[in-house]
DNA sequence: GAACTTAGTTCATATATATGAACAACGCAG
DNA sequence: CTGCGTTGTTCATATATATGAACTAAGTTC
């Protein structure tokens, strides 16, 4: 069960996000649609934890430095994920696509990490959306990490749904998808889930933590230069791996 | 009134940035003394926003970089407090003392942005904290950015409650104070809240904003150096202020 | 400077939600 | 590979909380 009211917030910070000025409680009540009540209630939380205040009298509410002392505080703590991101910019300026990073959440992948092309057409994904281990190549690379047996386990627990033409259902073709993957030294995503996208990836192991790197975006445009597309990917996540081993979580 | 399970979201933000590592769900519930369950709710609103993520299967959670991207993206929009708060740190070590920038809400003044002390003895302030216009350095040093006739208004509209023996519960009085401070250069308060802790403040205006702008510690301390760190105090406020003539929000 | 407009605040109560307890799933040790 | 100690998950219901409506206060306009 989700917390709306957490979503609320979480909504709003969004918001001053987008906006970057001071925004009042009543334009909030409308942006957000909440009663003014309940944002008042928000704002009351949010301020008494010094993480907005009133800019002035009724000038609006805007964020404090507290927000970003926090996150860059437990960026720290993760300076793996911290150091490869400028590798994903770079990947994704480099290859003009969009670029993913994706941990396993159980029979799912989750973004973790996204730097969105600057194509006006491109993949456009979340942070936090979440797409079966089966039907993207960050879920296929991630696969891969394991060896063979482990992968037999991992999808004999896995319930198929078609979701697309192209999607796999079959857990022995897609074993035998992987074992060609491996070979060709990536994954490939031909518009398995989402029509018309497709993706290319490859795992990032360090120790027991595997991830899943991926660029993404149409098919028309990727497929063709696949190759070229495959191995600025892997030199990316040669670098990053070599980031990886100088790091720890 | 709070909004419980968004104070107990942001508890487990505090507990991240301390600990700087992923953490159970289970060690959570102990943690922050919540139920199992409320905790599922809790990562399941947070995960699902790609806020955090599971860092590998029972492996504990930790935050994406998100939640950086997000307040990185709302100091944009608050140059101002963003680049002040260099300053802050700057005084904080020219001075050995705890810094403190504060804004008016209403009849109190809340803490915006705090560097602490490094000594041992210190006063320990935290973001978000609020104090009695009428009894903190910074809350008088907003009062005298305003116009005699004004202050008058604000005060008049204050019900005071003598915190401590030095408390000022006169608005007469409190005037006169304030008079003498502008004369001075600085306010002052003398353990009129808190008990031992003195604190000398200048006011910071740009435009329609006001802030306090104070360096606290034990008096033992303070008093017998206030001229020496008004002066820093000062210069301080002075760089920050031409800073603000280059910002807008 | 008085009237108006818009912003923020309070509070009783209907309503959504936090949670205890029972369950399921994973990973590790032997 | 099997059993055991944890970890994560579900769900009905008691309980805390979100909210509509009525209010106060600040700011703005004429």
């Amino acid at each position: 069960m989700r917390i709306r009211q957490l979503d609320k917030a979480l909504d709003l910070l969004d918001l001053f996000a987008k906006d970057k000025q001071p925004l009042t409680l009543t334009s909030i009540a409308a942006e957000l649609d909440m009663p003014k009540s309940s944002v008042f209630n928000l704002i009351d939380t949010l301020s008494r934890r010094g993480l907005i205040y009133e800019t002035r009298q009724r000038g609006g509410y805007y964020p404090t430095p507290r927000l970003h002392e926090i996150a860059s505080a437990i960026m720290e703590g993760d300076v793996f994920l911290l150091n490869i991101h400028d590798e994903l910019e770079r990947l994704a300026s480099d290859t003009g696509e969009t670029v993913l990073l994706a941990a396993r959440q159980g029979a799912e992948v989750a973004y973790i990490d996204v730097v969105e092309s600057a194509s006006p057409i491109r993949y456009f994904a979340r942070y936090g959306e979440r797409r079966p281990l089966y039907t993207t190549s960050t879920g296929k690379a991630i696969l891969t990490s394991y060896d063979r047996a482990e992968r037999e386990k991992v999808l004999s627990s896995i319930e198929f749904v078609r979701h697309q033409e192209t999607t796999f259902t079959d857990p022995a073709r897609l074993m035998a998808e992987l074992d060609v993957s491996v070979e060709r030294g990536f994954t490939l995503d031909r518009a398995e889930f989402t029509p018309d996208v497709m993706g290319i990836g490859v795992p990032l192991v360090h120790g027991t933590r595997r991830f899943g790197l991926a660029i993404a975006g149409p098919l028309y445009r990727m497929d063709h230069q696949r190759h070229r597309l495959a191995r600025l990917l892997r030199a990316a996540a040669d670098r990053m791996q070599r980031i990886m081993e100088n790091a720890d979580l």
